[in-house]
DNA sequence: TGCTCATATCGATGGCTGTCAATATTAGGA
DNA sequence: TCCTAATATTGACAGCCATCGATATGAGCA
């Protein structure tokens, strides 16, 4: 049976800020947008994000390959993906499968607009 | 006199590579990209470039204020932005005026898309 | 040429994080 | 219930970086 599993994704850091461009950032929504791009500021982790987003869905055995990266990188890399809402996992027998969230990667390029 | 100055754009990283989702990043595209997005990934970094996007030139000595950080701290995020192609600055008598550059924003939120 | 002020550079440090070996967990099959 | 296989967690370590005090640079001014 599958189970749609949504790790921890922080609701407030959805939204957490308007364009760059208007008007000065405050220190929350900084803290807030500094950490959603941390966490695309790492090599494998993009390498692990355009793998999943450039197909439907892609398990967590087919990522260690392409990455050159151990097993549990890979986990830990999924997981920091997943708790900034950017992807998600639905587990199907002993496989973990992963797919990006619809809309999440404009939410954040968004912030970069003026 | 003014003097326009752009401080070690790396050209290379202009355009480092094609949408997040067009296909799996190679490992020097992953690279340049986590490199930009880790100029993106600090509050201060992030304060300051909001507060230069939101008008048209900024004084290094407007910038102490809002974020309170010493001087050596400004001067060090105004050059990693810089280095970026992120903002560029230009010296005129003792100031240090800061503008960002049209279309890079732009360019960096388009590795975002798929 | 001195003096002052805005910015840049240097050096040191504390905290964060990417990485992996070892181990735990969990699911399927016999 | 064993065994195996895929993934998750833990613990430890090495390297990176934000920060600031001290100091250097350089521009305006008298």
């Amino acid at each position: 049976m599958a189970r749609r599993m949504t790790i921890n994704v922080d609701e407030a850091v959805v939204g957490c800020c308007g364009p760059i461009g208007s008007g000065a950032l405050s220190e929350p929504e900084a803290n807030e947008a500094a950490r959603i791009f941390s966490v695309l500021s790492d090599p494998a982790r993009l390498r692990i994000l355009s793998l999943i987003a450039s197909t439907t869905e892609v398990c967590s055995c087919d990522l260690e390959g392409p990455t050159q990266k151990s097993q549990p990188t890979i986990s830990h890399h999924t997981r920091v993906l997943a708790e900034a809402g950017l992807i998600s996992g639905e587990k199907r027998g002993r496989w973990m499968w992963w797919s990006v969230v619809p809309g999440r990667l404009k939410e954040v390029s968004g912030i970069l607009s003026r």
